[in-house]
RNA sequence: GGCCUGGUGGCGGAGUGGUUACGCAGAGGACUGCAAAUCCUUGCACCCCGGUUCGAUUCCGGGCCAGGCCUCCA
């Protein structure tokens, strides 16, 4: 079994060989902290959370180094800070906790790492430094910008030829830049914005140094992976790479890129104007994060995926059958087992997360149908299995029933009692009347030969 | 305009040059006092037109349609 990743550089899929077998290294552009993060910002916190939990059973828990950036200074902390009329840290802190807050309701695992570009500004200057020295960058008016004619491979990540960067140039174009496509390292800060100082005059880094200074400083050059969403090959990923290889004449910045693909509405770009977005700390409300995280994998990575109710109901759906296999062998365990080859071998296959689930659901039939002690393997296999996909790490009494209070509960159980000495005594109108009454309550009643079980009909 | 994806059954969604994806929904059966849950069985597909081939949903060319990036963006 080996592990392919679809490579954007190289446009196909390639076996994965780290540079190092003892410390893989996997970098993925985390958020900027200046609201809730949305639906759509977390496909890449959950797609390399499976590529992390991959890539640390294929080599060791603690031979896989994963970086996820925060970036706390931008112009939309600012802005959010101003209307506020608070601190910016009180702005970053806010989100900062909301979103690990969410990515954990996410099953995602931590990363190793999460620097913060505040935390690395000496990085991303020394940086800067380096490019100026070498040619490959100039300051101009309180700028620093980037020289991509500095830079021969420029445009070869996103496959966008340099001459074509000139007539994709519709914006209007500073004219302190030497090329309309030259691109800001460092700049002034406008007065109340944060500013450090530095040796082009106060002022604060632009967005692509603060990844490549912090990958530099916290993970060291060239890593074998770099992912983030798909927009953002062109033109933070290829900025990013310019800026690591010219600084240190590297011939390589990362192994590997990986780009997940869009999350849509109904077809249409999730966007504030549009009054579509959704945000998971609000969704997580109504909709446990592990049904959320199942509708995120449910479509390869690469493909896109429309965010709909029905896909939530699906989801849910999907995950009770799952649970509801493992709640039927309560108390049947065994000796950890290893993940089937099976599942391996999907997500070995550039993450194929929906073969996965097959897999998974291969893994449920064969537990409800086994006998005796295969029950107890069938058990162990379907947890592991589903470990390496963050999913059924919760005991699935609380899954079907986590959302009942105490009283609920009793109220349950004294009906159940009820309604099972209605049923000794063949009252099958009693016994039904009481059905009824838990079915009002939102509660399910499944007989079995060992007795009756209930499940909520909508667990939060 | 440039670059790049994708069009699979009622829905979601993998995959393959000739054989079952899988899940949800539907149908029949088993089980059940009746249900639910579960198990068994089952119907339903590969955008259009050419080409290559013994054979294409799968490869090649063209077309149509949808979407993304080229500006902040996961």
């Amino acid at each position: 079994m080996s592990l392919k990743l679809y490579d954007t550089m190289a446009r196909e899929k390639r076996p994965f060989v780290p540079a190092d077998p003892d410390r893989v290294t996997m970098y993925v552009c985390g958020p900027t902290v200046y609201g809730y993060a949305h639906i759509g910002n977390f496909r890449p916190v959950v797609v390399f959370d499976v590529l992390f939990r991959v890539l640390r059973h294929i080599y060791g828990q603690d031979a896989v180094v994963y970086a996820r950036n925060v970036t706390d200074v931008d112009d939309k902390i600012n802005a959010k800070a101003t209307a506020e009329g608070v601190p910016i840290k009180t702005i970053t802190d806010r989100y900062l906790a909301a979103y690990n807050a969410d990515a954990t309701a996410l099953k995602a695992l931590p990363p190793s790492l999460a620097p913060h570009a505040t935390d690395h500004i000496q990085a991303m200057q020394d940086q800067i430094a380096a490019l100026i020295q070498r040619g490959a960058a100039y300051a101009a008016e309180g700028h620093v910008l980037f020289s991509i004619e500095s830079f021969p491979d420029y445009g070869q990540l996103s496959g966008r030829p340099l001459d074509e960067m000139i007539a994709g140039a519709r914006v209007e174009v500073a004219p302190y830049k030497r090329h309309p496509a030259d691109f800001v390292l460092w700049k002034p800060s406008k007065p109340g914005e944060p500013e450090w100082p530095s040796p082009w005059g106060a002022g604060r880094p632009g967005w692509h140094i603060e990844c490549s200074a912090m990958i530099e400083a916290v993970l060291g050059l060239p890593i074998d992976i770099h992912g983030g969403g798909i927009d953002l090959t062109f033109p933070h990923h290829e900025n990013e790479l310019a800026q690591a290889r010219c600084a240190h004449d590297l011939p390589t910045y990362a192994n590997y890129w990986l780009h997940n693909g869009f999350l849509d509405m109904s077809g249409e770009k999730m966007s504030k104007s549009l009054g579509n977005v959704i945000i998971p700390h609000e969704l997580l409300e109504t909709t446990p994060g592990e049904v959320i995280r199942w509708a995120l994998l449910s479509a390869h990575y690469r493909q896109p995926l429309d965010w709909t109710p029905s896909l939530i109901e699906q989801s849910r759906s999907a995950l009770d059958r799952l649970y509801g296999a493992l709640q039927r062998v309560k108390g049947l365990d065994h000796d950890d087992a290893a993940p089937p080859a099976g599942v391996i071998e999907a997500l070995s296959d550039d993450l194929n997360t929906p073969k996965a689930y097959a897999e998974l659901f291969a893994l449920a039939k064969a537990l409800e149908t086994a006998h005796g002690e295969g029950k107890a393997l069938a058990k162990a296999q379907l947890l592991a299995a589903a470990n390496l996909l963050g999913f059924l790490e919760a005991d699935p009494d609380v899954w079907f029933a986590g959302g009942a209070d105490d009283e609920l509960r009793g109220k349950v159980e004294a009906l159940l009692e009820a309604r099972k000495a209605a049923r000794a005594g063949k009252d099958w109108a009693a016994a039904d009347r009481i059905r009824g009454e838990l079915d009002a309550m939102g509660v399910i009643v499944m007989d079995s030969a060992e007795g009756a079980t209930w499940r909520l009909k909508d667990p939060v």
